[in-house]
RNA sequence: UGUAUAUGCCGGGUAGUUGCCCCCGCUAAGGCGGGGGAGGAAAGUCCGGGCACCCUCUCUGCCAACAUCUACAAAUCUGUGGCAGAGCAGAAGAAGAUAGUGGUUAACGACCACCCCCCGCAGCCACGGGGCGAGACAGUACCACAGAAACAAAACAGCCAAUCAUCAUCAGCCCUGAGUAUAAAGCUUGGAGCAAUGAAAGAGGUAAUGGUGAAAAGAGUGAGGUAAAAGCUCACAGGCGUUAUUGGCAACAAUAACGUGAGGGAAACACUUAUCUGGUGCAACUUCCAAUUUUGUCCACCGCAAGUGAAUACAAAUCGGUGGCAAAACGAGAGGGCUUGAUUCCGGCAGUGAUGUCGGAACUAGACAGAUAACUACCACCCCCCGCCUCGGUGGGGGAUACAGAACCCGGCUUACAGGCAUAUAUAAAAA
RNA sequence: GGCCCUAUCGUCUAGUGGCCUAGGACGCAUGGUUCUCAUCCAUGUAACCGGGGUUCGAAUCCCCGUGGGGCCG
């Protein structure tokens, strides 16, 4: 997992983020971005009801991610609020799968 | 030993690397060190309780204003209102719930023991399974199709000639008209009545019989009885009710006596009876407080302007605006509630048991876009393939390891679940 | 976390315990009409969410699940 100060909290956070404008598509995620005024690169991370219906699947996939970005990209990145959001299939996905698209969209969105 | 079922229990382990949440200690801070970190169902939300607030009521205390009475006045008392605290307090209801008995429990629709009924099963032994298991001689409705009829008695078909009414026969009895004859009787013929025989189902009797149907006035068998019949009567067997005795805390069971003849379903009803229930739920409730809104005998500035002044101008009050301050409202966010509790473990005692009680020990998650993880290796267990030998061991490779994630806390119920352990029962094979 | 509602052909729906072997509309399929297509006509196709129970009898009544949907501060 991330540490706190690393990750979005609150709802306006997040609206905040869905307002940047900055988006990227891989595969069954979504990245969305937006500059912020800090150092720091927070997450947050988005599994809709409709990716699975089993709570343990979902919360799965959520560690997963934050394990990847922490592991991979989180200290080349600063200065942005960055949400990904998960969709349908996505669940049935190895961690090795995952990262290829998360790494795609990164790329794509030209943040790194 | 295998298989199946039921019940109870367990629900992988070790190490490494990189991380997360909470608590404690140290530090100026960054950070460092130590400790702890999901379940048997955390799930469904089908029930119950704790706890919190609200409504009503009762009691206690305090408060001030008003009213009334008394009094010179004050105090006190009463009523109304407000605040605080306490309360095994919750009338009623065409509202809701429960329903065999006894017990357990904080409470329950849960659990335990027993009773009764149904099924497995031929069976009121036993065993296993199931049961929303009070009342259908208070009321309202329902019982399709078929059938004579579906619950109230009747109608219909059928049966019956004992009775009444009708018809026929009549060589019996009796009365009588006419004819003939006569002393009378007699003979011939007609009529009414009685009896007998027969016909006929109009009145009447009968409900046992009636291709149906889930169910047919619901008491079976045998005998008597009758015109034909029927619990109409009797014997035996059985049902139900009341009473008594015995056993049991009780439901109930057994026996005896007396009585009795009743269709079904209440998981049909805003039906009855008995008992119980105030409402909402931690998104309860509460504290801080950004922005916003409203208010102000408050402060500052601006506008209007009585007025002042020769004049540029100055200018009180009121009203309006802006800002500040204060108060209230609202609710983005943050804190509390938040984990020591009908708690867990061990042992003794009581009880058939659910459970209770006594003693000792322990502290065991508290997140809030939501921690408890990710990856790797080895081991354990199960399955498959290949090789080796001493034939049940060993080596190598591959696969599988469930259901599922705390959100105020407990007690149950229900549902999901790879694999494993224990016990009981049934069954199959082998051996003795 | 808490509290509610609902489920019938492919879709939208009707359905007082028995006339339900579940009706209708739109679809879909086949045939007819037309020179051809559409329209129209005829015929067919296809459903009570699952499991128990009550009852002579259940889509309907009762219980337990499953799926779908909604509400709160």
């Amino acid at each position: 997992m991330l540490p706190k100060k690393n990750r979005l909290v609150t709802r306006g956070d997040f609206k905040g983020v869905f307002r940047g404008g900055l988006r990227a598509r891989s595969g069954p995620f979504q990245l969305m971005c937006q500059k912020n005024k800090t150092n720091n690169a927070r997450f947050g991370f988005i599994v809709p009801l409709s990716v699975s219906k089993k709570a343990v699947r979902r919360n799965k996939l959520r560690r997963q991610m934050h394990e990847f970005i922490r592991m991979m990209i989180f200290q080349k990145i600063s200065g942005y609020d960055c949400v990904i959001r998960a969709y349908p299939g996505a669940d049935e996905l190895q961690y090795d799968e995952m990262g290829q698209y998360i790494m795609e969209m990164i790329k794509k969105a030209g943040i790194l």
